[in-house]
DNA sequence: ATAATACATGTAAATACTGACATGTCAAGG
DNA sequence: CCTTGACATGTCAGTATTTACATGTATTAT
């Protein structure tokens, strides 16, 4: 009965607080779904997976058939084992960067639209981290990693939002022949 | 037979030339595989698929049994679907940041060494896309794109050191008593 | 009342991915 | 000659992930 990297970070979840299978869907959907998303549908097989491993345990059933989980013992010393004696997965999976290298088949306006596009979206990911940092404060041990783990999410965002516009830039700078013809 | 992302960059790889399952195996090692990693084990049966589809085809046989492919003509308009018409897949995915939430589960020093980890990676990796990004310019058509994307990576793994760099300054500043006593 | 919505949990099939196993070729150095 | 290492291709079992199907409950707005 192996766990994986989404059985040790429900097991983090559940660590820090008791959560129903629901819950956890939302909290991965909120927090941690911009560097490892999952679904319902992996998710309360994988509660299953470690309360039948021991390291997880149900607490009280909730109002509409809810199972509320909480971390056993166990599961804390299985989560401290794997964060400091197995070293991370090195497989960052970005399929939007990786289509950035094939751009170059497609006509310039369309590569650059779908540069316009990153900056959007990569802006928009950053005011909502930078909205969502204001409630942690790297004072409160409760809210310190997580506001940690923001600021490299903002950091990033901005990075990639500035790249993509100097991406643009330089099309346009190396393609003037595409350039609407200005008044 | 649907065609996934790993089989539109194997595409996107063999529009730019004709390629071996191996060389297909190291290209997606050098430069892909930072955003989109892929094994031989998973390469050579997309490459059949791939072709059974009529999307590559088989071009001459190498020296050791090596089969060299070319994208069709199909093959090249599948590409240019793929990227023109469907929206890419929003699940980044980094095991090394999903950890960070959970790094206060550690003791500080512990925590503050993983942090340490990354900075040197990511330093490492600047190194490697600088040296990679010498050899690809702007101005160039057949490289510019590689450029834009390592361009991308660089002032990634920039962000990211400098984002663990910074975080361990604030646990230092909010753990004194972590430190150890300076002459 | 009732309809819509959010809450809540599951399963199944198809696809994707990893890690191990398996096999063989060619070139270079000792 | 022989051994090592890079080249080269494949399969298989186990695990992970996605998408769709399936069901039922409590709250809120109309």
């Amino acid at each position: 009965m192996k766990i994986g990297v989404l059985g040790h970070l429900l097991l983090g979840l559940l660590s820090e607080a008791e959560r129903t299978g629901y819950q956890l869907t939302r909290d991965f959907d909120v927090s941690l779904a911009n560097v490892w998303a999952a679904s319902h549908s992996q998710i309360y097989p994988e509660l299953a997976k470690l309360e039948h491993a021991g390291l997880i345990r149900k607490t009280d059933a909730g109002p509409r058939g809810s199972q509320r989980y909480a971390a056993t013992d166990a599961g804390r010393v299985a989560l401290r084992d794997w964060l400091a004696n197995t070293l991370p997965g090195d497989s960052p999976r970005s399929e939007r960067m990786a289509r950035v290298f094939f751009l170059g088949t497609l006509p310039p306006d369309h590569a650059i639209g779908y540069l316009a596009e990153q900056v959007k979206k990569h802006r928009e990911n950053l005011t909502r981290y930078q909205v969502f940092a204001a409630s942690h404060r790297l004072a409160d041990p409760s809210t310190r990693w997580t506001r940690i783990a923001l600021e490299a999410g903002i950091r990033s965002e901005t990075a990639m939002a500035e790249w993509a516009a100097w991406a643009i830039e330089c099309l346009e700078k190396e393609l003037p022949q595409i350039l609407p013809p200005k008044p």
